[in-house]
DNA sequence: ACGCTAGGATTGTGGAACAATCTGCGTCAA
DNA sequence: TTGACGCAGATTGTTCCACAATCCTAGCGT
């Protein structure tokens, strides 16, 4: 779809999509502020363009406006966490029932994601290994056929990495997780479904165990380094 | 969520949601050019602003832009019908197994939109039925808990209140799918899951099959409109 | 130390402008 | 008559500039 050929892209969405990656690949932290005329010079358009970017990237979740205290790098809370995954277990177990109707070239793609992803570990191409793992995981719920369910799905994974982005040794907590992924692809594959469902679910439940420590540590740095201001007694919202 | 209080709302934001209810209402009809000018000074805001709007119900899914010709309020195509089918198969079949640990109020939810329906029926304010029921059916895939799946959902069904703009006799399309919610809501809340999940799938067909039939005659209506610049041979997309 | 005020910085929004592109209409040739 | 060509106006995409509102920080007084 829309890949028809050479509908000349908006400015305001390819900046966007630089911005997007440039928050994905972890140059841009959670909690990082973006101050738009330096980002609207640095990217060499008008404050409104970069503006209507920033619009969308609010819409996918991955920034936060505030009224007058322009865009902030989301960074994920506790409850994003337990939101996110809810969004995961939905639709990838929805996935995995319906690989039973899904058509071949769509269960290939799984095995490609997976053959991509140990290729990454075996050449220790490590910043690569968490992307390709994600990757699998969207392959697996576009075995729904949804277009839609895809771009909102891959918008989830997205705010997921930012969690990969603050953490220090991404390497070795993303390695352990691709055989993993191997053995659900295989059990996919083969139509094994309950199996891949009941693996499914245990991958989901570690997974987010995991990501929550490292948010919970995260918002105990967070904390620590905010108790300046908090003298008489104005408390709000997060 | 974000109902903390009173953060003052950035304008675009109103503007965006008012365009939204315009839409939903039918008062923009699926094919309207939405000139940025005329809309601007309309609602009493900068060129800017409005078109920060527009991109964020471009996003959403309820407009289309094209470069250089502007913004149009989207005309669902047949695949675009599938598609959001696709996505209420997904969602909701998944809400009515998950209603299983839903809590209790939020059942209690169902049965509040149910109920609206049938008080509009009785009432005969036909033009609420459509909405009512589209109400309960997102009440059906709050059950999964989600925030992030239920906004989702709404730009989903508010696509589909697209078709339903353009039906001649709204009243009489909707009026026989209330009994039908009814039941499903009375089976989820009576825990008959299996029983609700076959019905809320059968209803799903034939909605979609209905829909259908009126998404393809506004084709054809389309078609016939249309048939003058088509003499040399350029083609293009959808 | 603590609260308060002033000034600068940043955001939210509006206005005018301009190049690029589309659209419709008139002209001209077949 | 019909169809191609081209031009002028309209519309879009984007920029620059401006300004009120709000936030932040530092310095002041007590």
């Amino acid at each position: 779809m829309t890949a028809s050929s050479n509908d000349p892209v908006p400015t305001g969405d390819r900046v966007a999509e630089a911005l997007r990656e440039r928050i994905a690949e972890g140059h841009l932290l959670p909690g990082t502020q973006l101050r738009d005329t330096a980002l609207a010079t640095e990217f060499g358009v008008s404050r409104h363009t970069l503006r209507g970017a920033l619009r969308v990237l609010e819409y996918e979740g991955l920034i936060v406006y505030q009224m007058h205290k322009g865009a902030v790098v989301k960074t994920l809370s506790v409850e994003d966490v337990h939101e996110i995954y809810r969004v995961r277990r939905t639709l990838e177990l929805s996935a995995v029932e319906y690989s039973a109707v899904a058509p071949q070239p769509v269960l290939d793609e799984l095995d490609a994601a997976v053959r991509t992803a140990e290729l990454a570990v075996a050449e220790m191409a490590w910043n690569q290994v968490g992307t390709a793992s994600l990757h699998f995981h969207q392959a697996v719920v576009a075995l729904l056929g949804s277009h839609s369910i895809d771009q909102f799905f891959r918008g989830i994974l997205a705010q997921l990495r930012l969690a990969f982005a603050t953490m220090q040794d991404e390497a070795g907590w993303q390695t352990p997780w691709i055989p993993r992924d191997r053995e659900i692809c295989d059990l996919i594959r083969g139509g094994r479904r309950d199996s891949a469902r009941a693996l499914t679910l245990q991958y989901l439940d570690d997974s987010e165990r995991g990501v929550l420590d490292v948010v919970r540590a995260g918002e105990m740095n967070q904390q620590r380094s905010s108790r300046r201001r908090t003298s008489s007694g104005s408390r709000r919202e997060a």
